[in-house]
Order: structure tokens, then C-alpha cells, then sequence
DNA sequence: ATCCTTGCAAATGATTTGCAAGAGT
DNA sequence: ACTCTTGCAAATCATTTGCAAGGAT
């Protein structure tokens, strides 16, 4: 297990309970939406705000400790800053699932953009589709 | 100039005026957000209610007329339904540009996606950084 | 001790809804 | 004619803000 309070510190954020609650949440998810992390936090912590989510949630998008994931239909979700990777967005349950990200796309996407002239900071590959879960549930 | 009543008809949707006019719209700019549509549209048709665009918006996401592009950050713009392809987001102007989906990428995307079992339906690649126009202002 | 963060409640902003009148087929 | 769509206003939902009290360094 990580430890949150040094990433937060190393991100000039104080590591308070909440914010720790919170990245712990979201590591063990992986993704989760802004009520979700709530929810899930509130229980161990139930004098909790959800504007205390929102604003931490913010701060630490800014701060570089998190990732939005936006997504079609839905509201977003948060991720912790990792590797670049692909999501699969299951359209079924919702879930999302991390695929590492193939070095071969890496190249392509960059060579594109340099040709462009495009700066790149960011990628996100969002793949929309019926989870293995999902379509076995269909299936029965 | 494409016929959208056409198109509207063929989805199943009535062709009204206000349809014809958003669509007409997003055509033109390739990518808006419900605001910058309504804005626009308005200023041609100023009885035009917000309430309608939104109605609209989803109907004809809905009937596959329309795709939303959710963008990390901001609002969701949205555009025609189109072959797949890559998009460009600047962070400092907003602007979206889209670019030709690359076949090596594709491919590798779908090989991907098969040994997970994963269904896949719709993909979206977003690239986020500078644009060349606000590298070229930041510059002086 | 100082400054930042929290929780609350209120304010704002975004989106959705119900319904009577109007438009499309 | 019939049914779907529009525009309006109200309702709902999501997000942000101000501020006094509490917590982290």
C-alpha cells in the first residue's frame, strides 16, 4: 500500500484524513466518480462533506495527484496519476478497466502530433463497448 | 452541404427547423458545446429555447446522429457522427481538431480489445496539449 | 502560532420536466 | 387529423462559495 501522505506532501497538499481517505478509495477502485468517493468515504468518516470531496477532488487534479476521466453519458471519474493506458468503458455496468498502453500506438499518436505541431502533454483512449462480465449476463 | 432533413428522417427524427439548424451548425464548426449551439443557433432563430436544445441534443445522440466528445476539464462538445478519428484538444484555446484515425492503430486497438473479450463499440482517442496557434502567441 | 482545511448552509449554475400551443408528416 | 416538438416556467440536480471552527505543520 502506498503511502498517501508523502505523495500528498510531495504535492505541496497537507495530508489530512480526508484527503488520504479519499486517494485510498480511488486506489482501491481504480476509477470513481465524485459521489462514489463520497459514499465510500463517508462510511469510515460520516461527519464528512461532499463539498470537502469536491474541493479536494479539484486540488488534487491541479496539483497533479489525480486524473479526470471524462466519459460519454457519464459523469466523470478520478483516477490516480500512473502510466498512460487505455480504458475500457464497459456501456453495460460502467466500469472502467485500465489496459496497459502499447508502445506501438505510443509512437504513432506522437509522430502524429509532431506533425502537427501539436505540443502534446496528455493522452486518453477511451474504448466504449460490453465488458466479458456483461455479455455473459446477456447471454443468459 | 449535406441534407440534413434527410439524415434527420432516415434516424427517425422529424425535420424540424431548429433540428436542422443545429445540425447545421455543428457541421460548420465541427465540434460545440450545448451553450455555443444554442448561442449560435439563437441568432438566426431567437425564439429558440435552451430547453429544446437540450432535448434535441439527446434525441439525436440517441438515434446516432449525433456523438457527445466528453473533454477532461471542460463541457462535452459534440459533432456529427463520422468515420473514427483522433482529436486534438488544445488546453489553452479549447479548440478540438480532429485528425485522421491512423489503420496501424485501429488494428492494434481492436487485437487489444479481442483477447480481453471486450465487445468494443466505439473508441475515442483524445490528444491534449498546445495547439499551434497558442504555441506561436505564447511565444511573444 | 500560523495558515490551510473542514463542514455547513446558502448561492449559483446546469439540466430536466410538465404542459399547452404550434409544427411536421 | 394525428402525433411529435417547441417554448416557457418551474423543478430538480450538480457544483461552488463564504465563513467560523478545527486541524496540520
Amino acid at each position: 500500500m502506498k503511502d498517501y501522505a508523502t505523495l500528498l506532501k510531495e504535492s505541496g497538499l497537507k495530508a489530512t484524513f480526508q484527503r488520504m481517505n479519499i486517494l485510498e478509495s480511488i486506489d482501491m477502485f481504480g476509477h470513481m466518480s465524485i459521489e462514489a468517493i463520497y459514499e465510500k468515504v463517508a462510511q469510515t468518516h460520516p461527519s464528512l462533506s461532499l463539498a470537502t470531496v469536491y474541493k479536494n477532488i479539484i486540488l488534487m487534479v491541479e496539483n497533479g495527484v489525480l486524473v479526470e476521466v471524462p466519459i460519454a453519458g457519464k459523469k466523470s471519474k478520478y483516477e490516480l496519476v500512473k502510466e498512460d493506458h487505455i480504458h475500457l468503458v464497459c456501456t453495460e455496468c460502467g466500469e472502467v478497466e485500465d489496459k496497459p498502453h502499447m508502445q506501438e500506438t505510443d509512437t504513432l499518436l506522437h509522430t502524429l502530433t509532431n506533425n502537427e505541431h501539436f505540443k502534446l502533454e496528455k493522452q486518453q483512449i477511451n474504448l466504449y463497448g460490453v465488458c466479458e462480465k456483461c455479455q455473459i449476463e446477456e447471454a443468459s
